[in-house]
DNA sequence: GGAGAACGCTACGATACCGTAGCGTATCGT
DNA sequence: ACGATACGCTACGGTATCGTAGCGTTCTCC
């Protein structure tokens, strides 16, 4: 008699710890989107959470491990979509996820703390590179796609046209803190397509 | 008898207040480049400055009042430049020139933590705004020259093309990091000069 | 239902800052 | 030279975190 409804193979996890965790986790998110970087206290995130600091101690050697960690959790969260058969229509609707996800998202106030703190510390860097990459991604297929149907000229280079797409949405998000419109993106889209054909 | 060698009309600032300001604002910018805005304290600038605590109390209300100055006062200094007669010069020029100041220049390291205390502070959002908006005005002349020897489409936005041509090299520096050579530069004002034809 | 793990609570000592006060000294302006 | 001013030093009281320890309680898992 193997054991039979529990576990089995992998290590289950004791739900006092899942529960804490995902408390913790969640806390530590929320006060780094209201208050940056520097909010995310472990005090705070006692408090706020309902777990005993000893007890976030107990899963948590430093507070950068756990800051660490608070960050990964918020990035994941990327439906998978349609974007339709056009070039146009797949970076039009790209970009407007991107500015909709950097202007509107519950993270987006997370952005600029995230950007500052990965300038910094190079385990977090690599974190925030791998999320935005993966975001991009997207990007590139679109375009290496287009390339093979033979819609774009051969010669594109796909990481500058992926700077050129994105760069501008990050430039209002950021910098010129211009509004975010879909007829911007429109129009860096459009702009780009009227430079980029075969 | 009027005094005449002492000042005169406007107020002669005493020699060690200037000496003491100066050496507060030195510190606190290097301590913002050096250690993020999180870096920035007034103990922290005492020490480096050798200026004492209570002085800089004298001198500032308030450490955010401290902090606003500091980054003014690293702000100035941007050296007028003859950009040369064409339209493609003039924005490899300038976009090379932002980059090399965003990679390169002392306050280079300072860009992440302004972009992220912009995010909060509307005073800082300000201040930091109308520094960008100073160093790309030079890309909207150029641009709005352009327009008017017909080198340029008619209908261009001129906000759009300075996204789009700024926009990458802030992209690579905040987001991907990924290296900034003058080849992407020239990429990016090229694409958007052939997009942007009459 | 019982052993053991996880948890919460309280309390510490240690730092790092804040912003202020008092007092003696050095420097400036005239 | 001398009064005014700015400065440095030391010392506070106060707040916010850190990271740890002890101890009793509650929940899990078998």
């Amino acid at each position: 008699m193997a054991g039979p409804p529990s576990p089995a193979t992998e290590a289950t996890v004791d739900p006092r710890v899942a529960r804490s965790r995902a408390a913790v986790l969640r806390a530590a998110a929320a006060l780094l989107i209201e208050q940056g970087a520097g909010g995310v206290t472990i005090e705070g995130i006692a408090e706020r959470s309902g777990v005993a600091k000893t007890t976030i101690y107990r899963h948590w050697k430093s507070r950068s491990q756990l800051v660490f960690d608070a960050f990964e959790s918020m990035l994941p969260s990327m439906p998978p979509q349609d974007y339709g058969p056009t070039l146009r229509g797949q970076l039009c609707g790209i970009l407007n996820q991107l500015s909709r996800g950097l202007t509107q998202s519950e993270w987006a106030p997370a952005v600029p703390p995230l950007i500052d703190a990965g300038d910094r510390d190079p385990e977090l860097r690599q974190l925030v590179q791998a999320f935005l990459v993966v975001r991009m991604e997207r990007c590139r297929e679109a375009l290496r796609a287009a390339m093979v149907r033979g819609e774009l000229r051969p010669d594109l280079d796909v990481d500058v046209a992926v700077g050129v797409l994105a760069g501008p949405v990050f430039y209002r998000r950021l910098v010129s803190r211009e509004p975010l419109s879909e007829a911007f993106v429109a129009e860096v889209v459009d702009q780009f397509l009227r430079s980029g054909a075969p």
